[in-house]
DNA sequence: GCCAACGTTGGC
DNA sequence: GCCAACGTTGGC
């Protein structure tokens, strides 16, 4: 089982939001990035563990804990051209940009901020503290997850 | 709202 | 294949 980070902007999606879509599940549609996409797409499984984290926002940092609950698939809004991800080069035969759903899992005892996590010398090498790190998808390896889960 | 850091695009 | 221009992300 892997772990992994994903960022939305609460105001378009947040943890709450999650959490209360019928089964706590959703797709992650609208990922645009190469990258990204090629985790989803090859190496998130069923059950992998993601922390949910708010970005552009008031107080950004990691809110919650979600899970993969289906693999990849191809991202349907990627067709349609009334939508805000719309992409004319990806059509149903040969999609380029894929989604995976996630299911809520809880939310944590109490938010950790970006601001506290780039103080700690453990994440160091966490891309997310990174500079310029841009990515809306990245993995975290199971010595991050269990330090950031003992900050709680 | 500003702007640094990136990724993408397209002319050549 | 280079690289300038442009668009986006996301912290502040």
């Amino acid at each position: 089982m892997k772990y992994w980070l994903m960022k939305s902007e609460p105001d378009a999606f947040s943890i709450d939001d999650l959490q209360q879509r019928p089964g706590q599940t959703e797709h992650w549609d609208g990922v645009r990035n190469y990258q990204a996409r090629n985790m989803m797409r090859d190496d998130m499984k069923i059950g992998d563990q993601v922390f949910f984290y708010h970005s552009n926002c008031d107080s950004p940092g990691i809110v919650g804990i979600a899970e993969v609950a289906k693999e990849a698939y191809p991202d349907f809004t990627a067709f349609d051209p009334a939508d805000k991800h719309f992409d004319p080069k990806s059509n149903p035969d040969k999609p380029t940009w894929f989604m995976v759903d996630l299911r809520f899992v809880r939310k944590l005892k109490r938010a950790i901020s970006l601001q506290e996590l780039k103080l700690k010398p453990e994440l160091a090498e966490l891309a997310l503290v990174r500079r310029g790190n841009r990515l809306s998808i990245m993995p975290v390896t199971a010595s991050q997850w269990d330090f950031i889960l003992q900050l709680e």
